[in-house]
RNA sequence: GCCGGAGUGGCGGAAUUGGCAGACGCGCCGGACUCAAAAUCCGGUGGAGGUGAUACUCCGUGUGGGUUCGACUCCCACCUCCGGCACCA
């Protein structure tokens, strides 16, 4: 439990985590607008897993975005932390201070570039931290109150959208570059974030963008240390900074030198030099922070904690556990649009024989946070592997069993997950592999990411999105009570009000016309629009399926009983082709597969009894209420959930003919039909015999025959 | 700005390994059935030219180049859209 700056959202009454504000500083659920305030709230310490949480990443089959993802958020960097000393204050009296902060008297930074530490010319401290005060001069005092001030009274956000301009004030004080032994001026800058690093940096403004657009700004020095490789000579004043690897140049001191070092071995030179003087030592960043973990609502798994009196906290014993929500007439969490209301849990109105606990003669309060809805989803697939065990929330053999070898076989979810759910299950399920309970390190072995649905959505002269169920569309244009709104295509969902209800589309055409229909739309990985208008098509299919099955007068089987060859060789290679596009998750294709061959039996004039029998178990994955009723209505007592997937025999795939396109310099001019099992020469022969293709050879020389057995004939000719 | 993903008919999409671009569905057009409509069934449907109709010809997978007998597919450059991150030192 920490007190921490965190994202606090009165609209919805509850702080939030990281990962739960979107780069615009508003809640991921909702859109409402999150301010920073610090709190005491729990957190877990995911940081201690992130070096693992990166690295693992290589054990699971996850598409790459998704994993690219994660490790951006990780955001691992190797560098050094080098500790620059506070140089006495130039008008200070720096014997006032006691020897406990003089032994403080120094700043560490973290730097990925160790190697241009000669180019050092200035520091930054971010606005919050802690030695601002003491390294402010007294002439400096005011200027940077008001610039602490303001830029507390800034969100994040602000801070982002003012972000071209860089601002600042110097502190007055002045640090000790431990390459150089120069002074270099201590500014305080909001461009320089307290959550990362220790919150200061080493401004080098020749190699770093930022820096050298600060340095720019208010006229600091800039000296370059590093040149890229085969450059001439040392840069000119040159208008940006260099960035990249190159060469160390304009760096060394009595007892080290980078000149004429990679970047590379000059980072290593200098880190061990810095360490030596114990000025430093190598260090890994990383981005990741502690998961905030509190939340300030109902609906979510009580902590077994209990705070006493005297402000000690205590955890529950495990045979008090499970703590249960208690029974409450209003659990509504308190809303507000005012960014300094305070949090106030609904579990402070919990009835006191709730929130009250005797023990030891003493009287102890139930932790009034609850934790949040990952918290659940961060264990739920291994509780599903042995739902019903009251002894384990799994039974070791269940667990190897289902979560094998490398976990979970697929997870399907959308990548909207990413540094979510996806993140803090891998965590959650590490430590329960370090604490002995699961087998395998990482939880879900193969990660499949569905697509978006998007569908339109509309939004005002303001820019603020309307209901789009209450768009109107009218000569040429859209409308919403009356005022004009303007169109465009995003993930459907709350935050756009976009949203369709499923409901509808089930009471018109049924659940298995909309299972059909999103499975229809296109490959699952794919984001597609949401047109209610292709629906029909899929309803069609089945009405198309049922009339064909069932005699619309008696309700009774509609069966021939000879087979029609063509039928019946159709019907093996749409049950190979479903097994294969099935394998693949090509879902539309398989449906696709499915409407062909209804529509070529209904052609064909009808099915046999057991080649309906087959089909209704082709079609029992894809639309399972109608199957059943049609397995049902063929004779059947049992459920087709526990018949075999229907065979199919490869003979019957292969054709005795083929039709074999000929193509005369890359143009399809003839097609040859011959023997499936023709061999080149014969194939070859057939196509330059082909009457069109031997007049339109005529007076032409063929330089060349290609021939692709099974798919294709190419002659070159001039 | 950086990192990912994607651009194919009027629309959603198909083309499994470099081999007939547009399967299948929607929509649209025409026909059958009907007093009529709906529903259903049958046929047509990338664009341009061409024909009495059939033939047939050219163009065509975001743009421009390249590799290849052959490119939606591979390579290079660019454009647009979507998603993520965004002063991370």
């Amino acid at each position: 439990m920490a007190e921490v700056p965190v994202n606090w959202c009165p609209a919805l009454g509850t702080v939030l985590a990281n990962e739960e504000v979107t780069s615009d500083g508003r809640s991921e659920r909702g859109n409402h607008p999150v301010y920073k305030r610090p709190l005491n709230q729990w957190m877990l310490r995911i940081t201690a897993y992130a070096e693992r949480l990166a690295e693992d990443l290589e054990l699971v089959d996850w598409p790459e975005p998704i994993k690219l993802m994660q490790r951006n958020w990780i955001g691992r960097s190797e560098g050094a932390m080098i500790e620059f000393a506070l140089a006495p204050k130039r008008t200070g009296h720096l014997s006032d201070q006691s020897s406990d902060q003089a032994q403080q008297n120094v700043i560490p930074v973290f730097t990925t570039r160790p190697d241009t530490v000669f180019g050092a010319t200035y520091m930054v401290l971010a606005p919050e931290h802690p030695l601002v005060d003491q390294v402010t001069t007294d002439q400096q005092r005011d200027a940077v109150s008001e610039y602490v001030r303001l830029a507390a009274s800034r969100s994040d956000t602000e801070r982002q959208i003012d972000s071209r301009q860089k601002t600042g004030v110097p502190t007055g004080g002045d640090a000790i570059n431990p390459a150089t032994g120069e002074h270099i001026p201590i500014w305080i800058a909001d461009y320089v974030m307290m959550g990362y690093g220790t919150g200061a940096i080493m401004a080098v403004p020749g190699h770093d963008r930022r820096d050298f657009e600060f340095a720019k700004q208010f006229g600091l020095p800039i000296i370059e240390v590093v040149k890229p490789h085969g450059a001439p000579t040392p840069g000119d004043s040159s208008d940006q900074a260099f960035t990249g690897e190159g060469v160390g140049i304009n760096s060394a001191n009595n007892e080290v030198s980078l000149n004429g070092l990679p970047t590379r071995e000059a980072k290593k030179t200098i880190t061990q030099w810095l360490e030596s003087k114990g000025r430093g030592q190598p260090k890994v960043q990383y981005k990741l922070r502690d998961w905030l973990f509190s939340r300030q609502r109902y609906w979510g798994e009580p902590f077994p904690i209990l705070h006493a009196a005297d402000g000690r906290i205590v955890a529950l014993d495990e045979s008090e556990l499970p703590v249960e929500l208690p029974e409450m007439n209003d659990f509504t969490p308190h809303t507000s649009d005012d960014p300094d209301a305070s949090p106030r849990p609904p579990l402070s109105r919990a009835p006191d024989t709730w929130k009250y606990v005797e023990r030891d003669g003493g009287r102890f309060e139930r932790e009034l946070n609850t934790m949040p809805q990952w918290a659940g989803s961060c264990w739920y697939y291994l509780r599903f592997c042995d739902p019903h065990n009251d002894e384990r929330f799994v039974d070791p053999t269940v667990e190897r069993y289902w979560m094998g070898e490398r976990g979970i076989d697929l997870y399907v979810g959308g990548a909207e997950h990413a540094v979510l759910h996806l993140l803090y299950a891998r965590f959650w399920h590490k430590v329960l592999y370090d604490l002995g309970h699961v087998s395998t390190p990482e939880p879900f072995g193969h990660l499949f990411n569905q697509g978006y649905i998007q569908a339109y959505a509309y939004t005002d002269e303001r820019g603020i999105h309307v209901d789009s169920e209450k768009v109107i569309e009218q000569d040429g244009g859209y409308f919403f009570e009356g005022r004009a709104v303007s169109r465009s295509l995003g993930k459907m969902g709350k935050s756009l009000k976009n949203a369709v209800s499923p409901d509808d589309i089930c009471e018109q055409y049924g659940c298995d016309t909309l299972r059909l229909y999103e499975m229809y739309m296109g490959p699952l990985q794919a984001s597609k629009p949401w047109n209610p208008r292709d629906i029909i098509g899929l309803h069609r299919f089945l009405q198309r399926v049922w009339r064909l099955a069932v005699d619309e007068h008696n309700g009774n089987p509609a069966v021939r009983d000879e087979a029609d060859p063509a039928v019946e060789s159709q019907l093996h290679r749409t049950i190979a082709r479903i097994e294969q596009d099935i394998e693949r998750q090509a879902f539309n294709t398989a449906i696709a597969a499915l409407i062909e061959f209804i529509n070529l039996a209904t052609t064909a004039g009808g099915l046999t009894l057991d080649q309906f029998q087959r089909f209704a178990l082709a079609l029992a994955p894809f639309a399972p209420h109608i199957a059943e009723e049609l397995w049902c209505k063929l004779g059947h007592k049992e459920s087709l959930a526990y018949e075999p997937w229907p065979a199919f025999d490869q003979a019957m795939l292969t054709e005795n003919f083929i039709e074999l396109p000929v193509q005369l310099g890359g143009k399809v001019r003839a097609k040859l039909t011959i023997p499936a099992d023709a061999s080149v020469k014969q194939i070859e022969a057939a196509a330059l015999a082909d009457a069109k293709v031997t007049s339109l050879l005529k007076g032409k020389t063929v330089r060349k025959v290609v021939v692709v057995p099974g798919k294709i004939v190419n002659i070159v000719a001039d």
